[in-house]
DNA sequence: AAGGACTCCAACCGCTGATTT
DNA sequence: GAAATCAGCGGTTGGAGTCCT
């Protein structure tokens, strides 16, 4: 019946990850690409748990994380999104691919929420709505605000994209129609900017007691960019569409070389994609004005997202 | 300078739906 | 179809770093 355990709680180690273990870890993604966590530890002889690795490697290891400050567009957009969404940080974080649920959560709990409860004692914004005001109001009440909510979050929305669109979505189209030669190594290279970077770190740590772990991300690493290879972030933004990802020539050995493992690249290819429908929606001039019921076509697109 | 308060974030915990046997 | 586990998600916590008095 059912499937073999997981992995026993005794024996598994718990708390901070070691350099070592992130660098085992990711040199196995490498190799194997993300999934079948389960067998990770085994295979890696790492004592962690699957649940370990996977977090470990979603949060903080996965190629083209951001780390550091939120833009005022990124802010602004996980305002919106939160008041759209609600606490559903995997379907906001799929907004901003750069950044992790868990990022965008801690950042909500520990700048966002504070923001918004000082601006909400003062002046009502519009960053209020849907916050905390859903509450106790009626069905129509809520549907009204919803919509509000949609129309509030369609213009941020607007206003984040356009500012990002030249970056982000224009090449993203672009890279569809033609070839993307760095797309494939700067994903590989961006997997060993984390390796490297973790070595930065474990190197000033112990030349430096007390300082934190290989998570300074600010420093950009030496080796990735000294090879000329995009930053991650260029890596995410310019990848190709589905179809030209898991063409017939991706399966080739020569192929896939240098690029992602399948599984990876759909992963951060889904991320991507709802910028896209996203986009559409904004740009589906029929909808702003109500002609079409705004929540109807914010469910069905929602349910199409997600 | 000391130490208490506060902030931040990586990692853990527990739940749920999906998947496998 | 039932049972067991997996994978993913959101909430919470622990501890290191920083600020304040």
């Amino acid at each position: 019946m059912g499937r073999l355990p997981c992995c026993d709680k005794v024996g598994v180690k718990k708390g901070p990850w070691t350099p070592e273990e992130d660098i085992i870890l990711v040199s196995y993604i490498q190799e194997h690409g993300p999934g079948n966590w389960r067998a990770v530890p085994a295979k890696t002889g790492l004592l962690r748990c699957s649940k370990s690795c996977r977090l470990r490697w979603t949060n903080y290891l996965r190629p083209g994380i951001k780390r550091g400050n939120f833009t005022d567009q990124e802010e602004k957009l996980i305002i919106h999104l939160q008041a759209l969404l609600g606490n559903r940080w995997a379907a906001i974080a799929s907004y901003l691919p750069e950044r992790t649920d868990n990022d965008i959560k801690n950042y909500w709990n520990t700048h966002l929420k504070k923001k918004l409860k000082k601006l909400e004692t003062g002046a009502d914004g519009l960053t209020t709505s849907g916050v905390s005001s859903h509450q106790s109001i009626s069905k129509g009440q809520w549907e009204r605000r919803l919509q509000t909510d949609i129309n509030t979050a369609k213009q941020a929305l607007c206003e984040a994209l356009s500012l990002e669109k030249p970056n982000c979505l224009s090449s993203s189209k672009a890279s569809s129609s033609g070839s993307n030669s760095s797309t494939r190594l700067s994903t590989y290279a961006s997997s060993t900017e984390n390796i490297s970077r973790l070595l930065e770190g474990w190197m000033r740590k112990s030349t430096r007691p007390g300082a934190c772990q290989a998570n300074s991300g600010s420093t950009q690493t030496d080796s990735a960019c000294s090879q000329g290879t995009p930053s991650a972030t260029n890596c995410i933004l310019s990848l190709e569409p589905p179809e030209l990802l898991f063409g017939p020539d991706s399966s080739t050995p020569e192929a896939s070389e240098t690029s992602l493992q399948g599984e990876e690249r759909k992963l951060v290819w889904e991320a991507q994609e709802p910028l896209s429908l996203i986009e559409s929606w904004l740009l589906d001039e029929s909808v702003g004005q109500g002609q079409l019921s705004l929540l109807d076509m914010a469910l069905d697109d929602a349910s199409g997202l997600f």
